[in-house]
RNA sequence: UCAGCCGGCCGGGCGGCCGCUCGGAGCCUUGCGCUCCGGGAGGAAAGUCCGGGCUCCAUGGAGACACGGUGCCGGAUAACCUCCGGCGGGGGUCAAACCCCAGGGACAGCGCCACAGAAAGCAGACCGCCCCGCCAAGCCUUCAGGCCGCGGGGCAAGGGUGAAAGGGUGCGGUAAGAGCGCACCGCGGACGCGGCAACGCGGACGGCACGGCAAGCCCCACCGGGAGCAAAACCGAAUAGGGACGACACGGCGCCCUCGCGCCAGGCCGGUCUCCGGGUCCGUCGUCCGGGUUGGUUGCAUGAGGCAGCCGGCAACGGCCGCCCCAGAGGAAUGGCCGCCACGUCCGGGAGCGAUCCCGGGCCCUACAGAACCCGGCUUACAGGCCGGCUGACGCU
RNA sequence: CGGGGCGUAGCGCAGUCUGGUAGCGCAUCUGCUUUGGGAGCAGAGGGUCGCUGGUUCAAAUCCGGCCGCCCCGA
């Protein structure tokens, strides 16, 4: 799918992995949004570098959880689910650690999106301007806030 | 057909949409780009309990000690605490198939055997049984004596304790007893026969002596250098540490003005020690050179490899020949969602005496579980299914 | 990848090396004391010794295999 994006072209990848450390530390210092199913963390950054991808994620799956085999399932869930959501958050620069729970293994495909809409929205805003995120939540379910996210990737 | 036992194999299938990674080919606006084709978790990938390959470190060699491991016999294997076959012991039904066993040595030595019991390891004697002698007092009396008691001696049958008491049962024998004698059983056993061996069978003879624990220390035999792919090699930014050369400085003693020479001492060389042996002199300054951590590449997948056939072997396994290439990730790929069909399970309804079958719906969309350098094993977890063999019972031919 | 430790009463720990009786403190219960409570005193109850096999006459202890937790080193 970010194949066919037009800002993929010749740019860098719209979505990238965070690999480091020091990455996962620096997003648990941003916004956090918790579900019963995943904990969500970012971090917005200020460099508008074009070399790095707008969106970059981590997933953090520890071993309480579960064995080796429940933890990849939970693992392999979320990254098809947060493949499905991503094209509407390119818009800020932005680093995002999900942290995965027991009760992702058998929730409906559709919760997990819809949890990875409301953390993402609410993740997304600036620290500074929390009140400002408690509005935009519903938005996401509107299809007409399409147009806002498409122009962000161009500035 | 039923019951029991053993071994092997499989462990969802098909389709659609969207993705990840590796290899090959092609295209070009040469990007780690796109298109096409092909591959992509397991029997345990797990626990990390053993054995190896591989890599580095130490190393000139030998020996001893310490530590750790293994332990019936024969074979298999690269090797093993593995596997196969046999032996011995135990279990399974008293005679089954079959299953289990850390199974060397207790006359090399030390140690332990609680409680109970007289006694727990050169045997011993509490109650007791028996014989002989004495008998003041007490009792009985047929007036000899006896009981009780005292002294000397014999015995281990019986009682009782214990996990275990120096063969067991029976008869004879005796003052009472005792392998004291005999029969049977058990034990040791020269020797003979069978077997490569462990061991088995027979057994003159011995009258019985030799308790258990070595998963207590230990003895004997054999084996073991250490670490681990975050090993290791290569490419390579910034800052502190290495090597070469030059200058200065440089342990003690003796010869000696110094240089120099000789002797001694210290530090280094497998966990320790010994012997011969080897190598070096560590500091300060200047110049030059190389380079640990992060990152990238290699290691990294053709291997004690898999499958089929034939031959040898009871088997583990080995040999020959043919075919095949069968995961390579690395904040860690091998998937996400949906539909259908099998399978399992639960609920409701129906048929049936019942086993069971049919219909509808729900759940899991499957049990156990995810490669991290690679092999050989072991151990542990596992819904369900398939195949084969052995033993016993019943029925039929 | 390699190494080490722990598991015993509701809680914290001894006992394990050298095998035979499972003990200590707090907590719980009962009684005394006090107007009542606390404290104190006296007494009592409570343990599959993580699970499972084996050695032994006998296992918390010795040996093997699992399970759970914790801590190191690279």
């Amino acid at each position: 799918m970010c194949g066919k994006d037009p800002p993929a072209k010749g740019g860098p990848p719209s979505i990238g992995r965070l690999k480091k450390r020091s990455e996962f530390i620096a997003a648990a210092t941003g916004r956090r949004f918790h579900t019963e199913r995943m904990t969500v963390q970012a971090l917005l950054r200020e460099d508008t570098q074009s070399a790095l991808p707008r969106l970059r994620y981590g997933l953090t799956v520890t071993k309480r959880v579960g064995h080796a085999t429940e933890r990849n399932r939970i693992r392999r869930r979320l990254r098809a689910a947060i493949r499905a959501v991503a094209p509407r958050y390119a818009g800020p620069a932005l680093d995002v650690v999900v942290i995965g729970r027991r009760d992702i293994l058998h929730a409906p495909y559709e919760t997990l999106l819809d949890d990875l809409h409301r953390g993402l929205a609410a993740v997304a805003k600036p620290k500074s301007a929390g009140k400002a995120a408690v509005k935009g939540v519903p938005s996401w379910s509107l299809s007409s806030s399409g147009g806002e996210r498409r122009r962000s990737p161009d500035a």
